[in-house]
DNA sequence: GTCTATAGAAAGATAGAC
DNA sequence: GTCTATCTTTCTATAGAC
């Protein structure tokens, strides 16, 4: 057997990383299937022997990126639950994460081109929109008195501001959009 | 002369209005010249005596979807500012607006869509962004004790959370979505 | 499993007739 | 201005060699 089932499932996850780096960043439409396997090094032929077509891997590219994005990491033992939301939210909302320079929350980078697309895609988002609620709902209940409604806001907060911020061509404006989505966001985590 | 000043011109806005309908439905990769000319009724080639290319059209359709957006329209005198901007923010908020029942706004409609494209696309995307806002704050200046950072966050709520709507699976959770901004939106316009 | 080659379809844009 | 015809490119997906 030349190719050792290890060697399948490491080129099997490469490929899924760039994909969910290059679909966030680019849209559905403008990822070929060649440029995925070109920043995995191989040629439009193997893909097939990985995912059944460019939509699976699409759905599957969604939840590789929220496994990488910061909201999904374990919070450290030296910080409290509202020291930790805190720190989860002005990451969301910051320069680096609307300009890519950390992994995108696909929450926010995907959600137009996910509106359009068919039911697995989008049952995928609903999701991991609920996971992101529910984890904030977590954080909060210690030491706040926000309910279900007040988290919902903020989410949207969150996923509108990046979302807006990418699609901005003025600087001072996406950062006086991001301050203030911060701010307000915490101002609701916090009652 | 065969044609009319006048018949170009409309037939320049039929093809528009199309646009606006199908690029905020679809995005700009799933539309094809040869839809929007169907839609009006034309074929292909006759395309390029009105528009320079799919880009310039995409461009110009964006500010076509806002002029006929609820959110431009002029304020009736039975309301009063605070009334007014309260059915704005409902109207926007609401199932029928995610669902594309009236016309859509494309700063939610459009927002990932755009966030990928030349600087001509964003910059109309910013102006439009302003004007909302603008909008907002000159309706809020009489009755409320609101400011810019308050108005950037109400915005971002609310584009988040049409945006939101739309690719989510589940009408209940889009359902409480929406019902959460509208409220804590009319809670930071109204203090 | 990965490669090259290719089938087949779609779409942007142009040319020339009317 | 609008039509049909066509050029050209791009891309998904498959076939078959290694």
């Amino acid at each position: 057997m030349p190719y050792s089932k290890k060697h399948k499932a490491e080129t099997r996850q490469t490929i899924l990383k760039s994909a969910s780096r290059l679909f966030s960043a680019k849209g559905f439409d403008q990822v070929s299937i060649d440029d995925l396997m070109q920043h995995a090094n191989l040629t439009r032929g193997a893909f097939y022997s990985h995912f059944k077509n460019k939509q699976s891997v699409y759905s599957e590219a969604i939840t590789e990126g929220v496994r990488k994005s910061r909201m999904t990491q374990r919070k450290p033992d030296s910080l409290t639950d509202q020291e930790w939301i805190e720190e989860l939210v002005n990451a969301y909302l910051s320069q680096e994460h609307v300009k890519h320079e950390v992994p995108a929350c696909p929450l926010a980078f995907m959600v137009t081109d996910i509106a359009n697309k068919e039911t697995e895609v989008k049952t995928t988002y609903t999701k991991i929109y609920k996971q992101l609620n529910y984890a904030i709902k977590k954080l909060s209940k210690d030491h706040s008195e926000c309910d279900e409604q007040d988290i919902l806001a903020v989410t949207a907060m969150m996923i509108g501001g990046v979302a807006i911020g990418r699609a901005l061509n003025d600087p001072d404006t996406t950062e006086k959009l991001l301050s203030s989505c911060r701010d307000k966001a915490l101002e609701l985590l916090n009652k």
